[in-house]
DNA sequence: GCTATGATTACCT
DNA sequence: GGTAATCATAGCC
């Protein structure tokens, strides 16, 4: 099964299958990439912890697109978390990019980082050491400036599911993925 | 128009 | 481990 036809599957299968794919950037001429190590599910509709709950706005109209398509938001007004649209077109499934390990281009995502630790290990960390913003919101996985690849080699470890960070409603849906090892 | 509310991070002790 | 900072968006709570 290749990533796209993954990546079209109910948003709870397609997230756990996201861990240890790999997330390149090329911007500004720069290639950073890593290796994802923490998802979260967020449903459309029927999910009341997604931003797609009440249905399209001009904030996540992208989140309604095909899967595939990024959706880019700013969070708490200071950073940026990007989103993997998934699930049939218009269902307004996505899932949240938390974590990953870098892989590439390492100088280039501390230089942006501006400190030599916590690289990626948060979804508005992540997306400065990818240099991921608003501009991105609506572009692709498959051809856009950042895109995901299937894993260089097979994926080591286990993956656990506990409850997603951060939310107040859905609390108990078990949709955050962890790549452990 | 106005304001409450976050799918958080960074810095302080 | 605790907490201030910060702002776009949604709904009028």
């Amino acid at each position: 099964m290749t990533l796209i036809d993954l990546l079209r599957r109910p948003v709870e299968e397609a997230a756990p299958a996201l861990l240890g794919t790999r997330l390149t950037s090329r911007i500004g001429g720069q290639v950073t990439e890593v290796i994802l190590t923490e998802v979260e599910a967020y449903g459309g509709a029927s999910d009341p912890a997604s931003h797609a709950y009440r249905g399209p706005t001009a904030r996540n109209a992208s989140m309604f697109r095909e899967a595939g398509t990024l959706y880019v938001y700013r969070s708490y007004g200071v950073h940026w978390c990007a989103n993997v649209v998934t699930g049939e077109t218009g269902s307004g499934e996505a899932i949240l990019i938390r974590a990953g390990r870098p892989i590439r281009g390492i100088p280039t995502i501390e230089r942006r980082r501006r400190r030599p630790d916590h690289l990626t290990d948060g979804p508005g960390k992540l997306c400065q050491a990818l240099a991921i913003d608003g501009s991105l919101d609506g572009s692709s996985i498959l051809d856009g400036p950042v895109r995901l690849l299937p894993p260089s080699e097979p994926v080591a470890g286990t993956v656990i599911a506990t409850p997603r960070v951060g939310i107040t409603r859905e609390v108990d849906r078990l949709w955050r993925f962890t790549l452990v090892v």
